[in-house]
DNA sequence: TAGATTGTTAATCGATTAACAATC
DNA sequence: TAGATTGTTAATCGATTAACAATC
């Protein structure tokens, strides 16, 4: 929070699965890894492991290695796990409606609270525990509460306007689905999902030499 | 196609990106377009975008730039679009639903052929323009055409058994949706989603000073 | 021909890996 | 204490950027 050293995407974009593989160990009851034995585990080098924490802090100690519940811990403090989030879904077709319905979220603290769509064929219809709104109550709806993170989920054309409104209601992280890229204030974070762009990765490695 | 040079990854996840902006440029009938003209409209260098292209071969012109349509189509040719590759998804839940009625990827030629599940409460129900079949029923159903890609949205716990099943079919690629990694035979090719750690990620950027 | 812009080599930067002293 | 394993510095590797000769 603000200590000076710029910490690289690439250590971050690898903390959750380090997240993932602790959660698997502590609910196999396992006390206690090395960065060796989780190296082997994960397929990265044990260097790495350690350089990558000591970003953070230091967790481990000299002759036993990482107890792995206060690693599991202290990672999902950085990740900011269980900070209870707050996220509305902009676009209620087949991936918005899926997010919302998406139970894995609730588990780590985000909370979806609203799902929004322009088309009145959808609007009122029922999504797990959510109705589908009127997107023209958003200025409404996020005005009484916090919103801490939108999912766009929308066709490319609409995504420039509800990008200005949302963020003028102030929410600062955007979690884009949508098929185009985002141009917005710096302050603002973004996190894509570009599905389609995944999709022709493989399609390339499927019809090329295999690639790193 | 085997003619030696390993190309990064970092590259190829970059061709789908150009690929979005000529198409884009195509449809705005902008004919040609330097590397420095796309290098401000995408955000990175040019001297990365002709770095990027010429792994591929020599599309550009000296004094000219590139001709968008070319330029787009190579894109295509070298991602494998439009090779009409078959589809099927694992799992009928919010996710594997999602994707089977998602309309973007038919235009790319990614046609999804079927959808599974071992849910006896979701098998028979339609799903776009499928219907949900048992995942017993998968054996007979590979068997008689060719499926290229599977897309994994089962729960962690399935997964083994599944990808083992799959993979024993023929199956080449995954794409996978599920909450765990996959260890399969090199000669399978992975694309991940990991949709909590995506999220996971962004709730870091929104918890911390801006990365780059 | 002169101007523009590529293709490509060379320089820089950053990320990963290796090595080892510190220390539990 | 001896053995194990971290934290951290140094070396290596790869990716990005800069520069410029080739050429349209």
């Amino acid at each position: 929070m603000g200590n000076g050293k710029q910490i690289s995407l690439a250590v971050i974009r690898r903390l959750p699965r380090y997240y993932r593989y602790l959660q698997e160990l502590l609910e196999n009851n396992v006390g206690r890894i090395s960065s060796m034995e989780l190296s082997a585990k994960m397929n990265i080098t044990a260097s790495q492991i350690r350089q990558d924490l000591n970003n953070f802090g230091c967790f481990g100690q000299q002759g036993y290695g990482y107890n792995v519940e206060l690693l599991f811990k202290e990672i999902g403090k950085i990740l900011g796990v269980g900070r209870d989030y707050s996220l509305i879904v902009i676009g209620a077709g087949n991936i918005g409606q899926a997010l919302a319905k998406y139970e894995n979220f609730v588990k780590r603290g985000y909370n979806i609270v609203g799902i929004f769509d322009n088309n009145p064929a959808v609007i009122g219809k029922p999504v797990g525990r959510l109705v589908v709104e009127d997107i023209e109550k958003l200025d409404d709806f996020v005005g009484s509460r916090s919103v801490d993170i939108a999912v766009l989920a929308i066709p490319s054309k609409n995504v420039p306007s509800a990008m200005r409104k949302i963020i003028a209601l102030g929410v600062k992280g955007i979690w884009n689905f949508s098929a185009v890229d985002l141009d917005a204030p710096p302050d603002i974070e973004i996190e894509n999902v570009h599905l389609t762009d995944s999709l022709m990765t493989l399609s390339y490695k499927l019809s090329n030499e295999t690639v790193n």
